[in-house]
DNA sequence: GGTAATTTTTAGACTGGACTAAATTTATTT
DNA sequence: AAATAAATTTAGTCCAGTCTAAAAATTACC
C-alpha cells in the first residue's frame, strides 16, 4: 500500500470527502455551490479551497466549470471514510449507539491522525465490510466496493428490493414500520406510483399497501 | 454535575491542560515561558493566550506575574485530562497498543466533544481508576484522586517506594531492568545519593545496587 | 441570438492563532 | 541602589479559513 506523506487541514479532508460523495461512483464533476451547501459554508470560502486542493494535485479543477477528484485525492477521500465508518460501528457495536446518534462523532473521529490506530481499531472490529447504515468500508489501499443500495423513494415501477435500513430512525418511524410489518431483510415491489403525490403501492409478503413519498425517502433497500 | 455551555477550540483546550500539569497539586501560579515551553510556542502566543481565557473567567492572570485555574478552569482542565487517560486505557488494554505509545494518539482524541462517547467509553473500559501509566483518571464531575507518583530520582535518602511504572519504555531500559531484578511492584530504599554525578544506592530484596541518574528518572515509584 | 437569471470567481475585510522584534517590567548581582 | 540580566508583554506581521459585495462567466429563455 502506497503512503501518503500528505498532512491535510481537517478542512482540506472535508472538501475532499464532500466531493466525493457529491460526486458519486462515476466520479461526475461537482459544482462550487453544491459543495458550499453540503458544508454550511459559502461558494468564496469553497473556491479558495478548490485553488489549494488543486495546486496539490487531488482535484483536478477548471474555473467555473467544477471540479472531480484525482487518483490521489479520491484515494485519500476514501481513507477518511474508511475512518468515519470504523468509527461508526465502533460506536454501535462496542459503546451502544444507535445508528442515528454516530455521524456527528465519527465527524470528528475521522480526522485522528494515525494509521496504526485504524489498523488496530479495524483488527478490534474483526474487519467489518459495512458501517452501521449498510455502507461499504473501503479497504485500506482505498478500493470501495458499492453497494446497490437505494432510497425506496428512487425505485421505479417494477423494481423490487431488500429492505435494509432507514435514514431517520425516529422511534415515531419505527412504530409505522412495526404496524406494517415492514422489517429489515423482507422483498419489497414497487407496483404503482402515484403521479399526483407520488405515494407508493408496495407488493410485501403477498399483500399491498401504500406509502407515502416521505416515507419512501426514508427507507433504503438493495436493489435485486 | 454541572454541564458547562462552554465551546473551547483545540488551542484554548491544550493551554488549560498545560497549565493544570504544571501548576501541580496545590495550583500553583504558572509563568507565561513554562507553558510555552511545554506547548512548543512562543511566549508572546501565551500571552495572547492567558488573556483570552482570563476574559473567560477560566484563569486569573496577572500581568508578569503569571497565572494559575479557577475553579471552572480546572473542571474543564480535569475533564480533558479524564478523556485523555480513557483513551489511553482503551488503546492499551483493548486495541493492543504499548503504553509507550499512546501519548501522542490520546492527545488528538481527547478533543472530541461529546459526553455521551465519554460516558459510554467509561463503561465499555468498566469504569477504569487509572490511566496505563498509574496516573488517576479524574472523575466525570472534576475529583482526581491524587496519587504519590514520584520519580525515583526525586525521592529523598530513606525514602521506600513501590516500583509501579517507567516513563521511557525502549526494550533496552526494560532489559537494563530485568538483568537488575527490578520488576514491577517490588519495593525500593534510597540508602544513599552520591553527590558528585547524583548516582543512586538502592536497598531491594535484602540485597544493594547503585544506578545512575538517568536511569533513576526513568522509573515511576508510588511513595511509601 | 441577445437579454436576463444564475453561478462562480475576485476583491477586500475579519478572526484566531502563530511569529519576530522591540519595549517594558521584574529579578539578580555586585 | 544602580546596572545588568531575564522574563514578559506590546506592536506589528503573517497565514488559514471564513465572510460580504461586486465583477465576470455561464446558462436559460424568449
Amino acid at each position: 500500500m502506497f503512503k501518503f506523506a500528505i498532512m491535510l487541514s481537517y478542512t482540506e479532508e472535508n472538501h475532499l470527502k464532500t466531493i466525493f460523495h457529491l460526486s458519486g461512483k462515476d466520479s461526475n464533476s461537482v459544482s462550487t455551490n453544491s459543495i458550499a451547501d453540503a458544508l454550511n459554508t459559502k461558494a468564496p470560502s469553497v473556491t479558495d479551497m478548490l485553488k489549494k486542493l488543486s495546486e496539490k494535485q487531488l482535484i483536478s479543477y477548471v474555473k467555473y466549470q467544477g471540479s472531480s477528484l484525482t487518483d490521489n485525492g479520491r484515494k485519500l477521500a476514501l481513507n477518511i471514510i474508511r475512518k468515519h465508518r470504523l468509527w461508526e460501528v465502533f460506536l454501535v457495536e462496542k459503546l451502544g449507539f444507535n445508528w442515528s446518534e454516530v455521524h456527528d462523532i465519527a465527524e470528528q473521529l475521522e480526522h485522528v491522525k494515525s494509521d496504526k490506530l485504524i489498523k488496530e481499531l479495524d483488527k478490534f472490529l474483526d474487519y467489518p465490510t459495512k458501517d452501521p447504515h449498510g455502507d461499504p468500508i473501503p479497504n485500506p489501499a482505498g478500493f470501495i466496493k458499492y453497494s446497490n443500495k437505494f432510497l425506496l423513494s428512487d425505485l421505479k415501477i417494477g423494481d423490487k428490493g431488500k429492505f435494509i435500513g432507514v435514514k431517520d430512525s425516529s422511534s415515531l418511524f419505527l412504530k409505522f414500520l412495526d404496524k406494517r410489518k415492514i422489517a429489515l431483510g423482507c422483498t419489497i415491489k414497487v407496483l404503482f406510483i402515484e403521479e399526483f403525490d407520488h405515494s407508493i403501492h408496495l407488493g410485501l409478503n403477498d399483500t399491498n399497501l401504500t406509502i407515502s413519498l416521505k416515507s419512501a425517502s426514508n427507507i433504503y433497500v438493495n436493489k435485486l
